[in-house]
DNA sequence: GTCGGCAGGATTGTATACAATTTTGTGACC
DNA sequence: GGTCACAAAATTGTATACAATCCTGCCGAC
């Protein structure tokens, strides 16, 4: 679109975490800085600190003299995301619920509208992130700014997770969930919209499959079994 | 101690992450990239990663073209740090006094011994940064990673706030609090702890000085009152 | 035939150099 | 005397260059 000009050191990391939250990136994959630096035109440097960046947020990870790579996260990991969401975002539903404006209720019809639009695309991985923003759009609505911050990170992590461990692949249409919070948000009803989170929550985490024989593929050590 | 050789990047950080936990560094005070690396030895480039992870911690503000400033939470990201705290921490104390072990038991009262001490040679920043790594190592007894690295950042910050907001001076010494919660850890009484935790969070909250008078002196344009 | 060591290549970690932006100091004009 | 404008200084943002580390492939020894 606008490749012609300077894309800056944050703005690369955005995009970056765009591309991993959407799936175009595969856990695991190798972040060359030289590659990098070429695709976007700028030099190392810049590279280095959107990486250092996205590393910070636990998207990638860096191993000291061997480069970058989209994070793999463990099944432990999966499991204290999930745990972490499920401490955190039942709140930011109540407080949204309690908080909530005409205006607000608009922007989250839109955005599952956009995800079905990008469903019927078939650009799942369009999907899955503005699957993962409505989650986000709660958490600042709820006016916690410190938590969101949290939640986003964690709802990055929950992108890659998904990418590993996601075993019914048929509908990520969980758009039901989606709904009947809505319609919490409607009634101003706090309570009912902290449970309904909570429940999405476990829904999600259920529909993981975490059994420890597609444990951790560390790109090949336990993806071949020897 | 050990200047004479090279400190990388991320020991840097560590470093001053910790002067500015044990109030070494004030709140607002500018880090010039060039001055610390005259410090500290090394080049701007260690410098500025050193920094971007501290910003991505929150402990420091970066302002385009501006510099680097040691953070000053506002009275409202105070609440907000201890609003997170609050639904974190009374977990991770639960959490971890199930899987308490004698070991763990004698690294807390390490822990408060040190404190003690450090309080005794009226080396208050230091009391103030191992009374808070008291908290991370409840969080990290309760072995979840994750969540363990929200309270660390959390944790840092509330340094900074009670750097900007701590009223009652004389007594620090929340050991009380403290201690109590560690005769829970020994019964392995995790709704104890749990209830400990929470209500230890409320007082710290409660003895700071929050109120909108002394919000936010960005170093000058409220410090000075016009 | 296999294992250990050593050199070559590649990639990251750090330092230095240049460009861009902001701040500050000076001077003219109102 | 005060205010605006411009220029110099200082500081950060980015690019390039060099040093250190790691991986790969080859070769000799056992």
């Amino acid at each position: 679109m606008n490749d012609t000009v300077p894309p800056s050191a944050e703005s690369l990391a955005n995009d970056l975490e765009k591309a991993i939250h959407e799936h175009r990136i595969a856990p695991g994959a190798k972040l060359s800085e030289e590659e990098l630096g070429d695709i976007y035109g700028v030099s190392r440097t810049t590279v280095r600190a959107a990486l250092q960046a996205l590393t910070h947020r636990r998207l990638i990870e860096h191993q000291r003299n061997r480069g970058a790579f989209v994070a793999q996260p463990s099944v432990r990991e999966a499991r204290e995301v999930f745990e972490a969401r499920a401490l955190l975002e039942p709140r930011t539903a109540r407080s949204a619920a309690e908080r909530m404006t005409p205006e607000d209720l608009g922007l989250l019809r839109a955005h599952i509208d956009a995800e079905h639009a990008a469903l019927h695309d078939g650009d799942n991985g369009r999907a899955l992130y503005l699957s993962g923003q409505f989650h986000i759009e709660i958490a600042r609505i709820s006016d916690q700014e410190t938590i969101l911050n949290f939640v986003e990170q964690l709802i990055s992590r929950s992108s890659l997770i998904i990418a590993l461990y996601w075993q019914r692949r048929a509908a990520l249409c969980e758009s039901n969930a989606h709904h009947a919070l809505i319609s919490a948000f409607q009634k101003k009803d706090g309570a009912l919209a902290e449970e309904l989170m909570k429940s999405h929550l476990l829904d999600l985490l259920t529909s993981l499959d975490l059994s420890n024989k597609t444990s951790k593929p560390s790109t090949l050590r336990a993806a071949l079994s020897h």
